[in-house]
DNA sequence: TATAAAACCTATTGTTTTAGTAGTCTTTTC
DNA sequence: GAAAAGACTACTAAAACAATAGGTTTTATA
């Protein structure tokens, strides 16, 4: 039940997009800048961006300052949204997915106890993913930064 | 987010496994009768009957007329236990597994917001996969079945 | 007591996925 | 027009996955 690198650095470089930005500070913000602050392959993290810019999820902007920006406000952004860009899916097993069902070859799909199980988990993960938006996500962080003292 | 085959076919075999037996049955079951039923291939499900075996999950009886049962009642077995035999730590990303901790290299771990959400991410898991017995899945099964009108 | 049925165990193999590297092309600013 | 940035495509090494293969041991029973 693994996230795969790839889904972390994207998912990690999307709350990085997300954190508000400073007075004065550029709107759009490196791969580089990105690579280094999170330790991540700059060309391996250029592929990850490429891909979510693809999908619609950020905007870019070509040439000498360029870089990339959220495509949406983070509030409208959820982490679901990220995850299944990269990393397909969120069901644990083809035949419970919603939005990529396929047959899993069990004798009787309607009474398969397996299926009923992981129906749940993967409507629990959704539900965790579907709803938490990257402003949520920056937010939390905040919280959890003011809990133990600033920083 | 993927259950693997060896999970899948594992899980699916303790379930048939759990299944009140019929009068006059057999205690046991061979590797080729769920192989049969559940269409696995027999060798693949030997070695994960074995696994689960070797963790304590199942017994076994050698020779003519012998097989598998499983090592505790079925509702003291839960599928947490089972998935983590044959898959591993639950957890979508290191760093929040309880079973199995390992830092996950970011910056740092105690604001790291993406460690937050996938900290919630794998006790949902965690909470219906280890308060899941087999004896409740094939009570489900049960009450599906009558509910579609027997069969 | 020989035979066949069953689990036990280990090694090997082919395929797919993963995680990254490399290199060229295009756009933009100065 | 040079440098800085993203866009795109191709490739590759290593690991994981899903089996397959084949011999060993145990046990019931004919």
């Amino acid at each position: 039940m693994r996230l795969s690198k790839r889904g972390e650095y994207g998912l990690r470089a999307m709350i990085v997009l997300a954190e508000p930005v400073e007075k004065n500070a550029m709107p759009v913000v490196q791969i580089k800048e990105i690579a280094l602050r999170e330790q991540i392959s700059p060309k391996f993290l250029e592929q990850i961006l490429l891909a979510l810019k693809n999908a619609g999820l950020l905007h870019s902007k070509m040439g000498v300052g360029g870089g990339y920006y959220l495509a949406r406000s983070s509030s409208e952004i959820t982490l679901g949204q990220i995850f299944r860009v990269l990393d397909g899916p969120v069901a644990p097993i083809k035949c419970v997915s919603q939005m990529a069902y396929e047959p899993c070859g069990c004798p009787d799909e309607q009474t398969c106890g397996l299926r009923l199980v992981m129906g749940d988990v993967r409507n629990a993960i959704a539900d965790i993913l579907d709803n938490t938006s990257l402003a949520d996500v920056t937010k939390r962080q905040v919280s959890v930064r003011k809990k133990l003292g600033i920083k």
